[in-house]
DNA sequence: AGCCATTATGACTGGACAGTCAGTTTGATC
DNA sequence: GATCAAACTGACTGTCCAGTCATAATGGCT
């Protein structure tokens, strides 16, 4: 009885759809019409998996913002000093964007933006940002604690990797000027290593 | 006859409305009543002054970002040493921001992302954040130059800049967690002060 | 006071679109 | 191949809202 997993699929397939429309056309001007036109299914249909557009929007972009925090949280486990730890983070968060560009379209160009609206919508991504960035406090606390970096408050330090983590993925959206390419990133470990530097 | 002042003045009050109202609400769910409400005026009035919705929009952000972009090149202008200049632009854009803080809100959350998606809309806005970052780039260019900071590529350390600062504006809307105060800005100052020391 | 140009009004229209539901198709099971 | 539930369909409904326009108020001028 492979009845839900055929279920899972067509769901999974659907927020696919959705995640490549809402990146196209954003989602003010994205009509369920249009996903459905991309799934290659009815409008109505679509209800049967999903009870509004927004709870759409909602699964599509936090299905992957689940994948990212995975990632980076596995990344930086298997990475052994603080420089390879931060390495790891910033590669793989940039990596995983260039693998979901619809992904990262959503995320940069929209929904961030949307949570900072006073909506509710979004406890659970919010939960996934906060903890991504725990962690560099984490890492930068335990190093300080042992020397290798200096004395800085490891949130702040945190805040500003996060930040310069996200200007990387805008730039690559934009693409206004020079094209973007590995040099950015590492740039902008340089600076951080530089920076931090016992 | 200062017919024309008088016309001007009820533009620009009707700018402060409508942006009053697109922070607190976004452009989406924003009505043209809402704007003519906050503006004490009826709909219809709106249409005396601009074309369409899209129109004031753009001219409400385009506004702030003109002058935004004076203040900030004022700024660099009358300061001296390269770590002045930089502290100058920085500082002189969170306290443009401080004192507009609807216009922040758009900026932050809405018109960025608004930009990145294909339209073309604004020009001019697109335009005034280039000048920005080439008038940081072009300071790193002089003082790499004269030695005073090492030899990084200046475009690279621009967008770094600017994506920093960035990330400073957003900490202040998204109040997740501890409140922000100079010693974000601070902070940000130092990180690239060292990192870019010779 | 009477006149006209400028400015303002808000009811109205046309189109877009989220969500519904009565009816149709599919395919598993006997 | 008959039966039935689950999956699917798309025309339809009600709502919302940008933009219009016939009408009204304002205020400067003689």
């Amino acid at each position: 009885m492979n009845r839900k997993a055929a279920t899972e699929q067509r769901r999974c397939s659907l927020l696919q759809a959705a995640r490549a429309v809402f990146a196209r056309q954003g989602y003010a001007n994205t009509g369920v019409d249009d996903i459905a036109a991309q799934a290659g299914i009815a409008k109505g249909t679509i209800y049967l998996y999903f009870p509004s557009k927004e709870a759409i929007y909602l699964a599509a972009v936090l299905e992957d913002a689940r994948l990212l925090a995975a990632d980076s949280r596995a990344a930086m486990a298997s990475a052994g000093a603080w420089q390879e730890k931060l390495g790891a983070y910033i590669r793989t968060r940039v990596n995983y964007f260039e693998r979901h560009e619809d992904f990262l379209r959503i995320y940069i160009s929209e929904f961030r933006g949307m949570c900072m609206q006073g909506k509710p919508m979004a406890a659970e991504f919010i939960h996934l940002v906060q903890e991504g960035e725990a962690q560099l406090a984490q890492l930068f606390a335990a190093a300080a604690a042992r020397g290798e970096i200096r004395a800085v408050d490891p949130e702040l330090a945190a805040l500003t990797v996060s930040d310069m983590t996200r200007g990387l993925m805008e730039r690559r959206l934009r693409n206004w000027g020079r094209p973007i390419g590995p040099e950015d990133t590492e740039f902008v470990l340089d600076v951080l290593c530089r920076a931090l530097a016992a």
